[in-house]
DNA sequence: TAATTGGTTAGCCATGGAGCTAACTATAGG
DNA sequence: CCTATAGTTAGCTCCATGGCTAACCAATTA
């Protein structure tokens, strides 16, 4: 778990790189060599081995060397890891949001059964809109 | 869209340190002042202060002094574009690999014309265990 | 075998980020 | 008014990161 999350460390650094970034949208769509890997970014080849190096080492990516050419691909346990972070903390933030309407709501009743015939004309709790992948 | 590239980038970096991530997590159950919040870690208060002000340079964090109380609230837009960003990598890798599948399938077709008698007994490909978030 | 290609290693430099202390501001409470 | 509280500002180290060049393998290919 600790080691979990010197992982996490890891993953977010190598992805708040765009140069990485973009290594690993283009490996979303397949495997590719380093060199064709290389071939958009007008950096020294040694510069962007580093790249490579850093998304390998914190598992983005894989490798492997036949011949001369050294074939990358994703390899996607590390990239789901950093998802489930996110949707772990949405789960939370969601789960505190239904509480709070809930106990809004609560509040809303207990103060028009106080002063029973003068309706409460309250502002609309403004919810935040629910989202897709829920 | 090339300014949201940049805000990725300062979300990711955000999120690659430990004490943030902490903060983003502690800030998913509720606000909290700065003191609240700085109360668990073992770090000088201008050191956490830092950590405050890239969360809320990058839009992770939103924060308002009232008194000399300053309080902190998470402001989730940021992390959603952060998570969407995955959403949208592993939507790509995903139909990638049924398009592999898909091509997979067809082969094996094929093949099983060519020869037609014979049933090609090929293990079955390991395709990725779909996933919650779908 | 010689030259080219594809990647690797080594080592340098500049920048930025994370931490610290010291000193300061401003509100709250006595 | 005085003191304690809650942040803030300024300025300093240290080291990790991202970039470079130069030189170096090791497979292909001519």
């Amino acid at each position: 778990m600790a080691n979990q999350l010197s992982q996490l460390d890891q993953v977010f650094a190598a992805l708040a790189d765009p140069t990485r970034r973009a290594i690993v949208m283009r490996l979303c769509a397949g495997e590719a060599s380093v060199g064709e890997l290389a071939e958009p970014f007008e950096m020294a080849l040694p510069s962007f081995m580093k790249h490579i190096h850093v998304l390998e080492t914190c598992g983005l990516l894989q490798s492997e060397k036949e011949g001369r050419v050294r074939t990358c691909r994703l390899s996607p346990e590390a990239l789901l890891s950093a998802e489930d972070w996110f949707q772990h903390q949405r789960a939370i933030w969601e789960a505190r949001l239904d509480r709070f309407e809930a106990y809004v709501m609560k509040l809303k009743k207990e103060r028009a059964a106080a002063k029973r015939p003068s309706k409460t004309t309250e502002k609309t709790t403004n919810k935040p809109s629910k989202r897709k992948g829920a």
